[in-house]
DNA sequence: CTATATTCCTACTATCTCGATAGGAATACG
DNA sequence: CGTATTCCTATCGAGATAGTAGGAATATAG
């Protein structure tokens, strides 16, 4: 149950990559990667990595640099980037049941009484998703 | 995101409309439904509610009476159950990703850099679930 | 200006899961 | 025996997911 979609997963692993090229002494000299490297790194279907690549520009978790010479870089540190920001960059907002914003759904029989849990459970998986950052993940 | 799967929402209410059906005085008086009527009550599909009790069945979460007259009921106080047995009944262990405990997939590139990260968010999610009874959810 | 390497965009396909349905067998009651 | 119920198995359609394909846009190097 729960199981995370590998979109997410590639994304993960892809951040992770560059926040550890980032690593190196000197900023701005290995922290650029193009996807296809990545791909390859990471054993990830080069293709599919480029819509996910794509998709984390523009929710602003990376920068592209476009033409040749070109790749990605991680837009801000590491320990600024929240694994909820990625999350959500890649999959939408934590929602177990569209009865946590949306209370009309609230009609027939007991529908609603779990209402109240799944909301606490929403949280459960926020709060952890924001404790928690790519710079904790790279140094686990 | 996470986003639970209509038969454990059903399910779950279904649980609820059998534990408010047992909070009569006389216990064993009121608390046997048959599964076309807690269908009816709560809208849902009678024969794709037949499936979900016959697994909480199955799963020792509630007993069910054969034959004319028959129905189910739920297997011990709605104190006693957790949330977390009802969800693992219906969807198997909270697992975000098969890495969290097959180990033999950290071969390729940072795969496992994330591990204990998913590791942690299942405790984070098993933690709520096991905090919460039916009852929490009834009375809330 | 041209060749090349890259991101970016759109569309397609195969596979799987999920929700639901159908029909009927097994069981128990009166 | 007739009826009401749980229980079993098989199937189906819709949608999501993972991956593929082709090429347009863009930047660099020579």
């Amino acid at each position: 149950m729960f199981s995370v979609p590998t979109r997410t997963q590639y994304g993960i692993r892809a951040l992770v990559h560059l926040a550890r090229a980032g690593e190196a002494a000197d900023p701005a000299i290995a922290d650029l990667a193009t996807s296809a490297a990545i791909a390859k790194a990471e054993s990830i279907s080069p293709k599919y990595l480029e819509g996910i690549m794509t998709q984390l520009k523009s929710k602003g978790i990376v920068i592209a640099e476009r033409g040749k010479g070109g790749g990605y870089r991680l837009a801000r540190d590491a320990s600024a980037i929240r694994m909820i920001d990625i999350v959500e960059a890649l999959e939408g907002e934590v929602r177990p049941v569209d009865c946590v914003e949306n209370s009309d759904c609230c009609v027939q029989g007991n529908a609603c009484m779990p209402r109240k849990f799944w909301i606490g459970l929403k949280g459960a998986i926020d709060d952890y998703l924001a404790s928690k950052t790519l710079k904790d993940v790279i140094e686990a």
